[in-house]
DNA sequence: TGGGTCATGTAACCTGTTACATGATTAG
DNA sequence: CTAATCATGTAACAGGTTACATGACCCA
């Protein structure tokens, strides 16, 4: 899904070394995306070696020094081109663990699928919650780390997530009930 | 996501080459998974070395000669495992092109983001549409390939997917009418 | 004669996950 | 003293995609 890309639009905001990029996708990101250092370290060496980034070397007194990296101007017409250059069909497929779970099941356990399903409904509603609380956060008068503007585009994403949390219940009612109908 | 389950889940229908089960998976059940032909070979060839199933080769006169893998009952027994033994907590997060698209549209093309948002939409109609063709046509009485129960089982399956860009629709709109109030 | 279906695969590459390694400073 | 945070990475593996290769038969 292109990792490459998100650090890229991440370093739109602002130039950051490769802990920094963590702590980002793994804190105020985390609702769309979880990368691990070792993912990020790879993926900066190799869009540094195709000139989309630029590294400096940032001596620190009391800490380890750091590395931080800027976008070039490649960088941001490769990001721009990325952004506009959208894929005509993508693949719209659903595979997940659950759908999976569900089409199998039809043999054998129903008790546990239906155990399953309420397990996910929960994971789903507690997910949802997050969100919201995540949502409010960001639309607080108080966050200043980013724009009204900025504001916006973060709600859209967040509003993303909860919408589908919702879909995701809804689709455990539903199969609740041909479960039980049956 | 584990193609490995997928096949075994196939597979306790009937017993099928890896030709038959890429046409499985592309076309009855291609609204959930693509899977290439490549991989399947690859996954045929490791689940057998872990004795998951065994193949047997079919000489074929007119046809190629062709390679059936049937599931052994470590087979049968990986799939209950997989099946019952469902993952404490998985990540529940976006990560796709359109959220990232959106979040990282904030600096520039307001107008490119709008028209994606459409095709987006419209893309998401096709599919819904698309999805209920497949389950009228798994519900009709003259689709005998599947007993009753595992119509019902199908049909969860397809309603995910209905139910999902349906919310997908939702959501677009929710954000046009953000960025056009904006 | 050319394209589609049947049937098998290999090779290279990209993306993501898990586990491990190092070493300093700082807060409780 | 100990755990957390800062900051860098390596190695191995798992899963998925793209491109390529072969060869026969059937239908238009």
């Amino acid at each position: 899904m292109s990792l490459k890309h998100g650090i890229l639009g991440l370093l739109t905001y602002k130039s950051m070394t490769g802990y920094e990029l963590m702590k980002s996708f793994n804190e105020s990101l985390s609702f769309f995306w979880n990368a691990q250092t070792s993912q990020i370290y790879r993926e900066l060496d190799t869009i540094e070696k195709k000139g989309w980034v630029v590294s400096k070397i940032i001596p620190q007194d009391d800490k380890p020094n750091k590395k931080e990296f800027t976008l070039t101007n490649e960088g941001k017409d490769e990001l721009n081109k990325w952004l506009n250059g959208h894929s005509p069909e993508k693949s719209m497929t659903i595979r997940d663990d659950m759908t999976m779970r569900v089409l199998f099941s039809a043999g054998s356990n129903k008790l546990g699928l239906v155990k399953e399903l309420i397990d996910y409904h929960n994971q789903n509603e507690e997910y949802f919650k997050s969100l919201k609380d995540i949502e409010k956060q960001i639309n607080s008068e108080n966050d200043s780390s980013k724009t009204s503007k900025d504001k916006l585009y973060w709600s859209m994403a967040i509003k993303r997530g909860q919408i589908n949390s919702q879909a995701n219940m809804m689709w455990v009612e539903q199969c609740l009930k041909i479960i039980n109908g049956e």
